[in-house]
DNA sequence: CGGGATCCCCCGAGATACTG
DNA sequence: CAGTATCTCGGGGGATCCCG
């Protein structure tokens, strides 16, 4: 029978040079990692949690995957126990020193985003990350305004809090949002500053509820600007 | 055919997720495509340049990897005309726009490495990045200090000069370096500070000509400090 | 000789059924 | 719920060959 695999000589993985990045792409460049590392340091979570956060990903694979970042120190695995038995992963502080590299990452991804492809959706996690880093990237918010607000688009579900100078976004919505957005494929354009925000509501492709003044402020705080990019198929 | 396959199941490289996260790993988490871009965001690089910068990597794949980068319009492909009529690979504006994200993963994996494994060995690149990473990541050089230095692990040879507060960090030899560290396997102890520069140049874990009060200088600059990371295989 | 393309083999990834 | 077991398939490793 086939080991289980945990010893598997990793020779494929490896690429034979003395390098922090090299090292980064070994640890980190595995197939499913990153999106796994970045649901995690959202919130912890557990198996059945991981595979609904991640459409696709073949069960054998996310297991393999754990084991892997767990071996390496990233993540820890907790069995809680009680009445509630149930086992979550948690990033330790080695994963969790990883956020600077995923928000980069996060960052230049998010300049090459544009009209969403056939099927592709927006989680949650990957809805709090996008909205945390543009915010990182911008320059804080003036310490004067305050606001909470809630950000569906499909299924992603998430909360954002400014205040004091400082941005937080979390999942779920807003208990008492001051302002509230839904949108679709329109959003992005919409964060991009391609459409006006006052023409976006207009328009329909996203939906307001609340003072419509903050929508200024929204784009402003979360903003990320398509990169110049050219595309590839350049007409006769 | 594939029964199955028609479902649309996302391609093998794509994700399913509108996160920029997820296409940044679709981009540049192919294998070999971050050590391609690393060497040549050192220096635009010839085919047969690459080949030798990377040790081990299938040609199919390289020129694989070239394209797909080409097409992703992240490095631009010169055919040089003239006499040399070399062809070179050159980042793009948006391809250098990875540079904040490389130094982040190169960070972070840094402070992975220990001992190098068994046939691991250090490029030029490789050198030339790290150094360069890691003097980023520590506090500027005093303004007052200057000096030119040449460092060679193995087979790879690098200089650096420091001045006006800045480091530069390039490929190859400095003319008149005022510090020269020839160094293997205990060259990252030394950086880390494991080993206090007098020593290492005393028990000969690094060969150092020139002016040995430099040594501290360098060290200042260029450390990089182990992560507190644990073994994974715990003693029973 | 630089810059690839072609071939074969095998491992890792996808899909799904199954189990403690 | 939290994973294994098992199959298939495509991408990557490795060597060789080819073309201008």
């Amino acid at each position: 029978m086939k080991s289980t695999g945990s010893l598997d000589t990793v020779g494929n993985r490896e690429y034979g040079q003395y390098c922090g990045l090299a090292r980064a792409a070994e640890v980190i460049g595995q197939r499913w990692t990153l999106l796994i590392l970045r649901d995690l340091l959202v919130a912890p979570r557990r198996y059945s949690e991981l595979v609904a956060g991640l459409p696709g990903i073949p069960t054998n694979l996310l297991a393999t995957r754990l084991r892997e970042l767990e071996a390496d120190g990233l993540i820890r695995r907790e069995a809680r126990s009680g009445a509630d038995r149930a086992i979550v992963y948690r990033p330790t502080a080695r994963g969790s020193a990883l956020i600077p590299t995923l928000d980069a990452l996060s960052l230049w991804g998010a300049a090459e985003l544009r009209t969403p492809r056939d099927g592709e959706i927006v989680t949650t996690a990957a809805l709090v990350t996008g909205l945390r880093v543009a915010a990182r990237s911008n320059v804080g918010p003036d310490p004067a305004i305050a606001f909470g607000c809630t950000v569906r688009i499909g299924e992603a579900v998430v909360h954002a809090v400014v205040e004091n100078g400082d941005v937080l976004v979390a999942p779920g919505a807003h208990p008492e949002p001051d302002l509230q957005i839904t949108g679709g494929a329109g959003f992005r354009d919409f964060l991009a500053g391609v459409t006006d925000p006052g023409a976006a509501a207009a328009d329909g492709s996203i939906e307001v509820q609340g003072d419509p003044a903050l929508l200024h402020q929204f784009v402003a705080i979360f903003q990320v600007p398509y990169s110049n990019w050219v595309p590839r198929t350049v007409p006769a």
